[in-house]
DNA sequence: ATGTGC
């Protein structure tokens, strides 16, 4: 459901908010009294403000705990979209005691990893149909059974990929045994937080400790998995910023891979438990949040915390397999000699402590000074690398994406109807023919016009923009 | 997004 500006306000105004416009700036405020400190829209001028998406910004906006704690500053990026409790696209800072599991939800620690390669596009192509044909294999998976120690998985989950990189050299699994382990440990200062955050074993679930025969049933690390997910072999098309480029290791005309997974069925099992949690947890005699949303207090936003990382490290191992089975792939068929170095991997999914804040990232991605933060666009639309700026105002944080326009069934619709979905030239490996009309370009907002925005704003600054070649989806 | 659902 959208509005234009004037019907939006009437709207919002039955509802007792109010909002004023400045520039691409929405600021939406509660009438009267016990108002959160600000919440702020960031949208393109010809995009409209969608009324649902917004009414659950505002729920989260005046979430509550009786024994404390508060939603500080609220956040929309452009790509601002509904989703089923929580809108895509929501960063929220609240204070150190206090966590809302819900406002991240079950895919915790999604995120984008990307690596360079250099590699002549026109002999890329040459040699597509054989890459193709190996990488098939790999990568259309649903599920998989990788050989790795217990020990190992231990060392993931308290200490992430610090941990696992020493554990599994010497306890090496199935193919991984000929990585190079010394690149992978270079490689670790390129992930957000080293790709090591602090968790623990004691809040894996049942399925991820051992059994009786001593060994973990783990059938999603190494996969794509389903959704907007995927793996994309793109090529560096145009450079905006030459000295950062350079910093980073980029050149134009590489080939590129982006990687766009998260902690499958282990964040599933972590977002959903402790979601529950937080609502069983809810004070005896306190009444029940009209809007449904059970945030944390204390000790137990504490242990939550602990326990989303530990799903984060699943999800940094995830990505780094994927990249690696890629890069193992990519050498086979192009020479030993190709580094595919990392340019940066960084999580979209995730509440982290920043200074005195929890901050909740909902579909909206890390844009501190100087850090790298990558923006895809859709199969057949451009991605994006740019730097962040570091904007305060803006919870030091960018859009993950176009941001869905359409919903899924309104894309079978208009696939049915014969209308131009925009998979004219796309080329999209999958073995579900639904995953490319749900994941047309199509059914995606205008890139540019959202990249556009936070650049006039002041989040982040262009470096380099990619233009899809190949996309793998689950 | 996703444990797959009766």
């Amino acid at each position: 459901m959208t509005t234009s500006f004037k019907r939006l306000v009437k709207a919002l105004n039955k509802q007792n908010l109010s909002v004023t416009k400045a520039n691409s700036v929405y600021q939406i405020a509660k009438k009267g009294k016990n108002s959160v400190s600000s919440v702020q829209i960031l949208l393109p001028e010809h995009f409209d403000l969608d009324g649902k998406a917004l009414k659950q910004l505002m729920s989260f906006a005046e979430a509550y705990h009786p024994n404390g704690g508060a939603v500080k500053a609220v956040r929309a990026t452009p790509d601002f979209h509904a989703g089923s409790l929580v809108p895509v696209g929501a960063v929220l800072s609240t204070t150190k005691d206090f966590i809302i599991p819900q406002a991240i939800g079950t895919d915790i620690h999604c995120g984008m990893r990307l690596h360079v390669a250099d590699i002549d596009i026109a002999l890329w192509q040459e040699k597509k149909p054989l890459l193709v044909e190996k990488l098939r294999g790999d990568l259309l998976l649903g599920s998989r059974d990788l050989p790795m120690a217990i020990s190992s998985f231990a060392a993931l989950f308290q200490n992430g990929l610090l941990g696992w990189i020493d554990e599994i050299k010497k306890h090496p699994m199935g193919d991984l045994q000929t990585a190079d382990f010394n690149q992978l440990e270079n490689e670790l200062e390129s992930i957000f937080e080293y790709g090591s955050l602090q968790g623990s074993c004691k809040w894996a679930p049942e399925s991820h400790t051992a059994d009786k025969r001593n060994r973990i049933r783990d059938a999603s690390l190494a996969t794509i998995g389903g959704g907007n997910h995927f793996v994309e072999f793109q090529y560096l098309e145009d450079i905006a910023d030459n000295k950062q480029a350079f910093a980073w290791g980029l050149r134009k005309g590489q080939l590129s891979v982006m990687i766009h997974t998260g902690s499958r069925a282990l964040g599933l099992h972590v977002g959903n438990y402790w979601s529950d949690k937080a609502k069983r947890a809810w004070p005896n005699g306190k009444k029940f949040p009209e809007a449904g949303i059970f945030p944390l207090y204390g000790e137990l936003a504490n242990d939550y915390f602990s326990a989303m990382n530990t799903a984060a490290n699943y999800a940094n191992l995830n990505r780094l397999l994927l990249a690696e089975i890629v890069r193992r792939r990519i050498r086979e068929v192009f020479g030993a000699n190709i580094e595919m170095p990392l340019v940066y991997d960084a999580p979209h999914n995730i509440v982290t402590q920043e200074s005195d804040c929890y901050v909740h990232r909902k579909g909206a991605t890390p844009a501190h000074a100087g850090q790298p933060v990558l923006i895809p666009g859709s199969m057949g639309h451009p991605s994006y690398l740019m730097m962040g700026l570091g904007n305060q105002a803006f919870l030091c944080s960018a859009s993950h994406g176009a941001g869905r326009a359409k919903p899924r069934h309104e894309m079978f619709r208009l696939n049915r109807d014969g209308k131009d979905i925009g998979l004219g030239c796309i080329d999209c490996i999958t073995l579900k023919e639904d995953r490319r009309i749900e994941e047309a370009p199509g059914a995606y907002k205008d890139i540019n016009a959202v990249v556009d925005v936070q650049i006039q704003n002041g989040i982040v600054s262009p470096v380099a923009k990619l233009a899809p070649l190949l996309t793998f989806k689950g």
